[in-house]
DNA sequence: GCCACCTACTAAACTTGTTGACTAGGTCGA
DNA sequence: TCGACCTAGTCAACAAGTTTAGTAGGTGGC
């Protein structure tokens, strides 16, 4: 029911089509709300249906038309209502998680999944980096912050990054441990 | 598909009932995969039927009957099986985020929600340090990751709890981001 | 002696999310 | 000029997760 208002939140910085969204979801929403385009348009069509967003079709030459959604009035309205009600904490869900769970029966395996999350964390990071650097500007944080008309998608832009940066240390972690495991477990055959 | 192999990771601690595994799914694994009762019941007919568990009814006097679920060889082996698999990352996904994304609309209310959610997240901390007390026992974490049959139950508590750590000092920082925009507007009417 | 909670499940409907393939023109580099 | 990728979507089928409710006896406290 949340896709909802991810797509309500990122229509404040204005219309997209539905292409648009897919992208822009991508690059900020992603750190904490992910969904494939079908799920989008689904979503956008249903929002359509009850009044959330409107649709203008922009007629194009050389490309196909695409449609272009707004927030209107009874959208921002449920959006601030959404902004209201309660939110439940919500736990990792993570597969590498169940995995680790697991290490002790087949720990070279995981050893290797845990080297590539770490890699791909990093990756993340990077990422992250550049778009809190493109976010800023040349101003500093606190000039940023005391500036900017929205500072939302700054802040969930933090958590993403401390997300991977927790999952890089985690891995790093686990690997050390499994590896001495290893190594003593080697020493005593 | 991860519910099945999350059940038989924590199959691997020796037999248990259905009602067992969801006690110690909302102590342990919780922290990184939730489910409901029901979930779990028709996880664990289907984990039967595909072979992977083998059930035995205990019949008891002054309770109801309950079946006690075991891995089977079949089950080891997927299990084996799902750790040298690719596990692809995961986002967030969290409704606290997407709220706070939408916070210039609404300030208040997302204040007040993330003041709630640093206490829960408090809370789960002090619960996540006694069960890794309980955990290590009176030995040291070196010790125990010495001597310990398997670390993989220790290794993903460790996740959760820095899980929970990160969330409480991001809605502490996310609150004086707001507080201080807050005043700052307030000043400037 | 009553109320609330604990064990141990079952049932059914519903909402979300995932996967894979398909259309169809345009741009860009080798 | 060929193939690969980009825009801007649509469709269908399925898998997974959520919600809400119920059964039915036992235990523990005030």
């Amino acid at each position: 029911m949340s896709l909802r208002n991810a797509v309500m939140a990122t229509l404040l910085d204005g219309e997209a089509s539905g292409y648009d969204l897919a992208k822009a979801f991508d690059a900020s929403v992603a750190n904490f709300w992910m969904c494939t385009p079908q799920q989008l348009y689904r979503e956008l069509d249903r929002m359509e249906a009850d009044g959330l967003v409107s649709a203008r079709t922009v007629q194009q030459e050389k490309r196909p038309n695409k449609r272009l959604f707004s927030l209107t009035a009874s959208g921002l309205e449920a959006l601030a209502g959404f902004t209201e009600a309660e939110h439940k904490p919500t736990a990792i869900r993570d597969e590498l998680l169940v995995a680790v769970m697991a290490a002790d029966a087949n720990a070279e395996a995981v050893k290797a999944s845990l080297r590539e999350r770490k890699q791909w964390a990093e990756a993340k990071i990077a990422r992250y980096e550049r778009l809190k650097a493109k976010l800023l500007g040349n101003r500093t944080e606190e000039e940023f912050l005391g500036e900017a008309e929205r500072v939302g998608p700054y802040l969930t832009l933090l958590r993403g990054l401390s997300f991977e940066r927790d999952n890089a240390r985690w891995c790093a972690r686990c690997l050390t441990v499994l590896e001495r495991r290893g190594a003593r477990l080697d020493a005593s055959t």
